[in-house]
DNA sequence: CAGTATCCTCATGGATACTG
DNA sequence: CAGTATCCATGAGGATACTG
């Protein structure tokens, strides 16, 4: 997407926000990290449709905006752990309600 | 942007919503219908930026969604009035927690 | 395994002229 | 005033081959 950034209230809040969300598979992948951390392989298939490059550049992006932790473990083969930071977790957080909005209205079958 | 749907929990909804807010000045949208009912002119005037075309485009969308109500005033000069629907409102506040994340952790200067 | 490096497509949006 | 119609530019994302 990208949103337009304009001076005044929330507006700011919400442009930088969906700025930090604004990739095809971001929100995908909040979500899934969400549950666990989880290697890159894994996020390959647990995010169907995604190619190596975006996911690596849209993780990339992630983790330059906070959201996202990368380790690196020393092994052979080698292995590459994302996780969550508590800034993740706190948007995570923060686009609940939004997820409920969009499930009870949007949604066919809201419980 | 456009985001991904994919089965599973909160995500549906988020993908859904995110779905309607795809387009890059809708929220500006969405925010500036917040204070109050506005004309096709104004909303040109006050979203800084967007052409005719894009400006008409999203707000057929909005509609379409049901976040936005189009009035026809039968009067000369032609004036169409645009407002927030009862479910756009929702909207609006289901987008405050991101839009106070984002002014809170994202911001240079977060009151 | 976890990525780069390339190349290519296509949708979104920008600019502008025109109309009811 | 409130839009359409047209044409064009851009860049995000897709496919695939290759590498440390």
């Amino acid at each position: 997407m990208a949103v337009t950034r304009r001076p005044g209230a929330h507006e700011c809040g919400i442009a930088a926000a969906m700025s930090v969300i604004d990739g095809k598979w971001k929100v995908s992948l909040l979500w899934t990290l969400e549950q666990r951390p989880r290697r890159f392989g894994e996020l390959r298939r647990l995010v169907p449709g995604v190619s190596e490059k975006v996911l690596a550049a849209q993780l990339r992006e992630l983790e330059t905006d906070g959201i996202v932790h990368r380790e690196v473990f020393d092994e052979v083969p080698p292995r590459v752990e994302y996780s969550l930071t508590a800034l993740g977790q706190d948007l995570n957080a923060a686009l609940e309600p939004l997820g409920d909005w969009g499930a009870k209205h949007l949604l066919p079958d809201s419980a």
